[in-house]
DNA sequence: CCAAGGCTACTGGTATACTAGTGTTTCCGC
DNA sequence: GCGGAAACACTAGTATACCAGTAGCCTTGG
């Protein structure tokens, strides 16, 4: 009997990379990056899969070149583990990684905000931003939310001048949403919970006060770790022995 | 007349890539990688300079497979500039930058120390690495120090549980270190100075002092600043009007 | 003499071919 | 039936070839 397709080892690829539709007019690397790092974020590629360059390039109807520059970018994010002459695996989960995610998040963050509080940043521009986050809170519609809260904190390290600190925080925070994802999407009134925490820390701001901002921001990363370590864990991971995570 | 090589438009390549020599027995693409970043840092890649990816393959008698993929990682660290079908350029010195680099390794680095001096860690592993810094110093052998003082913040970083935090830090650091090894090799004493700093972290560390510790790792990570601006800029750069920076 | 437009040489992006290395599987000897 | 070795299938790494797009140069028409 052949080996089976690599993907099928842990899902059905022909639904994983379905609406995986690639725009050959635009570069081509930046959107299999994407559809990866997306895929890999919402466990649609759970931890422990492999990911095969050359059926990647096959499934997208591309050619090995940009695949790889994109597994390269997830490698050097540490979302995929490559290993020379054996293959491509998505990397699996790690509560250490986990809490040294929100050590860096809460170390950054709390310098932000406490930056924000002692400047006196004018915080008029956040205000559609809050709109849009009730909004979806008040559906309960975490993705929709989740999209808003990751534009928030952007611009809260937009407006303290350190844009690009985003972007880092972006690189280790993929390790935390594959689980966040899982867990509080399921937690009704999570999203809520999350913009009273906003809007908390926003006061603390606009009233100078240092202290407490850094302290609710501070809880606020925080509070993703206290639905209880690593229950977003895939059973399937464990029972396939063809996966070749160490 | 034929256009000049590019290298030359601000050096000879000639010298740059003297030592250049790549081990083909071993993977390529990361020798290159480290070599164009340490040539970048330490300012023989001055900003401005023209990267070209065949010619580095040239130079290095490698491939542009392993360059591309070189060139991809720095353009994620932002250490170059890719602009399709145009070229590849060192990135220019930024002021906004550099001091976003620093507040963003103080916000780690202080939160680092701070959760050491709260939890008692164990210093002792740190002894060798202040005694070669030590030596070092003495010596005011800022290159030398410059490797141990890397070393010395990894460690830190490693004993806090956030070793990746450190190739965070480094990727932000190495905008500062184009200026900062300009500047500080012509500093005499500056590496005593920061084995002192270094010191006077540890000690804090060690009697749990957890604001002083993180008051003076403050202080030494924003001491890089004191030296004065945008002092380490290349007068080439603004010199000849063939570089297409921005 | 000057301006406009085509020409040319170069860029990075992509596709394809080949290589060295690894893990599995299978088949042969016992 | 079992153990081991060799062949196989697949991997990522590298080399090469081709492509579309850009920008400066040079010719040409005014």
């Amino acid at each position: 009997m052949p080996r089976p397709e690599t993907y099928r080892a842990l899902f059905d690829p022909a639904s994983v990379f379905a609406e995986a539709t690639i725009d050959t007019s635009r570069p081509i690397a930046p959107q299999v990056y994407d559809m990866l790092r997306t895929r890999i974020i919402d466990n649609r590629l759970p931890p422990g899969a492999v990911i095969s360059e050359a059926e990647t390039a096959r499934l997208c109807a591309v050619s090995r070149t940009p695949v790889r520059a994109a597994i390269q970018n997830l490698a050097s994010e540490g979302l995929v583990q490559v290993r020379p002459q054996v293959g491509t695996v998505v990397a699996p989960l790690d509560e250490a990684r986990l809490n040294e995610a929100v050590f860096v998040r809460a170390a950054i963050e709390c310098a932000v905000v406490r930056h924000l509080a002692e400047t006196g940043a004018d915080l008029t521009g956040l205000e559609p931003l809050l709109a849009a986050q009730f909004r979806a809170a008040e559906h309960d519609d975490y993705m929709t939310f989740f999209r808003h809260d990751e534009a928030f904190h952007a611009a809260l390290a937009g407006l303290a001048g350190v844009p690009n600190a985003w972007g880092l925080i972006q690189s280790m925070k993929a390790h935390v949403d594959r689980q966040r994802l899982a867990l509080m999407s399921s937690i009704k009134g999570r999203s809520m919970a999350a913009y009273r925490e906003h809007l908390a820390v926003l006061d603390a701001i606009s009233a100078g006060e240092a202290d407490a901002a850094e302290a609710r921001m501070r809880a606020h990363i925080h509070s993703v770790l206290e639905t209880g370590g690593a229950s977003g864990h895939d059973p399937v991971q464990d029972g396939d022995r063809r996966l070749r995570v160490p």
